[in-house]
RNA sequence: CGGGGCGUAGCGCAGCUUGGUAGCGCGCACGGUUCGGGACCGUGAGGUCGGAGGUUCAAAUCCUCUCGCCCCGACCA
């Protein structure tokens, strides 16, 4: 069962609009739980908490040209004056403007602030209820230093604290390298929580830890080009109607033929340059690659009519020989022997297409990293894996200090852009994710730190005597400071089994007249499927070493 | 933005093809029997059929428009 299944059996929310939420009195309690964890983890980094608006005049985001860029996953109000705002998406312009009023000397620095707080980002397909929101809230740091070296110390101290948080979140997850988008920055790393519900693709090294996500990973490494294999046979040309996709060529040339014998050719527009692209059949193509390569912001795929301008083919059939114009090519396509190509004419391909006889290129890895590639650091081997991205660190530099003049004043007197770093962390998504990776058939298994209750009562009977002491041991452990939950309800003793899987309660204390006639109760945590007997003088004790013992 | 699907009782759905009294399961209320891993019997409450317009004697059903939600894709040749 997906987890966002599981969340609305389970009551933790409900639906209110697409990717909009609310979050029901357990749901709530959850998110405090995680909340607590962040800002103690963060407040012990020496970050300071602050509380930004999410409704926020549109002049800073003018200032820096977002409100252009943005586009429509900016969510933009006018007010009654006519006036211009948006819901926040991310709040660097604000924390800038607010740091550049505040802060004018170096003895101010550095500097950490964070919110944890609702963002708004109208994204073109919210989706798996918590993972993808349109509005949700983030933890959003942002770090404000007096050099690129301090801020690297910033950022290292972040990068450290988010491995505390993730780790006392109970979180399987990989560091990996990410690209930090249009901003730019050479240190970016997405804290990835592994599951296969996530809608990123990682490769992580078996041998060390080598980890990044796939847009960015360093994919393969030189291989021989063709022409320096010992048997090419002659390029030609063959007559393949209806064959515009991979898998469309590998069954028309039939055999053994498979994909990694065939050229993928992709016409790229990049800034006023197009190019062609070639990885090999099987592989894909890795845009951010290709954009850093040509030293470009990004790539587009050209369109329809830009293929026919520049290659008077059809899609489907474009193909390096004959290419005039700047061709890119994987080193793992220029290594195929005898491929098999678009000719650059519809609707035919060529066989025996080899690099170095039929064409040339630039040779540069160009595709996303896959299992079983090579990793770039060691003799390992890159495993896939699909990730939730739970946090992203990233050194802005002075990107938005420098458009926002954000300046302070050195030791020596001079006027210098702070240079800033920012980390975020989703934290209703980290709710979805942390279901995710505990649950089972039965429901949601929290890691006791996060769990809505630590303990559940489960009085078994309509007898006097269970509820009674039910009630007993309940006002017992609250005492002690537990937090604990009491199923009063007049059901059957399945439904409260049932429900107290569902809800996934770690410990629960089943209390029947049976036991209480041996002096027992019934103390069973969630993630064993046995439970034990415990003397009904001792239960409190007993449920606290329990919880000592899952961690809580 | 493109494609597909769905909007009928609180929830899950049938009914629509071929127009004619709005149904089923769960849940809910009441009564009774049950009571250690989602019991059972009986009685009952509950619906502007997403919205607007049209066709028709008659529309949940046919037509047009519109709103919302879900899934896939967003140029991977």
């Amino acid at each position: 069962m997906p987890s966002h299944v599981l969340m609305l059996r389970a009551g933790y929310a409900r639906m209110v609009g697409a990717g909009i939420y609310e979050l029901l009195p357990l749901g709530t309690r959850v998110l405090h739980k995680i909340e607590r964890i962040i800002r103690e983890e963060m407040d012990g980094a020496g970050a300071h908490e602050l509380l930004m608006p999410t409704f926020v005049p549109s002049e800073y985001f003018k200032e820096t040209g977002r409100w252009e860029v943005y586009g429509p996953t900016l969510l933009r109000i006018k007010d009654r004056k006519g006036g211009e705002y948006h819901l926040a998406p991310t709040h660097e312009e604000i924390v800038t403007d607010l740091v550049r009023r505040e802060i004018k000397s170096y003895r101010q620095l550095p500097l950490n602030l964070y919110q944890i707080q609702l963002k708004y980002r109208d994204e073109p397909r919210p989706r798996a209820g918590l993972l993808r929101c349109r509005e949700f809230i983030m933890k959003d740091a942002y770090s404000f230093d007096v050099s690129e070296e301090a801020a690297l110390e910033s950022y290292a101290h972040m990068r450290e604290t988010y491995h505390r948080i993730f780790k006392r979140l109970g979180l399987e997850y990989r560091v990996v390298e990410a690209d930090s988008g249009a901003i730019g920055g050479k240190q970016s790393a997405e804290f990835q929580v592994l599951a296969q519900t996530g809608e990123d693709w990682i490769v992580a090294c078996g041998a060390c830890d080598y980890a990044a996500n796939v847009e960015v990973a360093q994919a393969g490494r030189a291989t021989p080009s063709a022409a320096q294999s010992a048997s090419l046979e002659a390029l030609v040309k063959v007559e393949t109607p209806d064959t515009r996709s991979i898998e469309q060529v590998v069954s028309f040339f039939g055999g053994d033929t498979k994909a990694s014998h065939t050229l993928k050719s992709l016409l790229y527009v990049a800034g006023e340059e197009v190019v062609l692209a070639v990885v090999r059949g099987d592989h894909e193509i890795n845009e951010i690659g290709l954009a850093r390569h040509l030293g470009v912001e990004e790539v587009v795929l050209a369109s329809d009519a830009a293929v026919k301008e520049a290659t008077r083919t059809e899609i489907g059939f474009v193909g390096p020989v004959g290419f005039e114009g700047r061709i890119i090519a994987d080193p793992d396509a220029v290594a195929v022997p005898n491929a098999i190509s678009g000719a650059g004419q519809t609707p035919y391909h060529y066989k025996n297409v080899n690099h170095g006889r039929d064409f040339e290129a630039e040779v540069v890895s160009v595709r996303q990293a896959t299992s079983g590639d090579p990793c770039p650091n060691c003799d390992g081997k890159l495993e896939l894996y699909r990730g939730i991205e739970g946090g992203h660190i990233f050194i802005l530099g002075t990107h938005y200090s420098d458009k926002m003049n954000a300046t302070f004043l050195d030791e020596e007197g001079k006027s210098r852009s702070i240079v800033m770093g920012c980390y975020g962390i989703g934290v209703t998504r980290l709710i979805a994710a942390i279901m995710e990776q505990h649950h089972d058939e039965q429901g949601i298994r929290w890691p006791v730190q996060v769990a809505p209750y630590e303990v559940i009562i489960t009085p078994i009977g309509k007898d006097e005597e269970p509820i009674a002491k039910a009630a007993e041991i309940y006002e017992a452990l609250r005492a002690q400071g537990v937090e604990v939950l009491l199923d009063d309800r007049s059901e059957r003793p399945g439904v409260k089994f049932k429900d107290a899987d569902l809800l996934g309660i770690p410990v629960r204390i089943t209390i029947g007249s049976r036991g209480l006639k041996q002096g027992t109760v019934e103390l069973k945590k969630r993630t064993e499927s046995e439970s034990l007997d415990v003397p009904l003088d001792g239960v409190v004790d007993a449920a606290r070493a329990a919880l000592a013992e899952l961690g809580g």
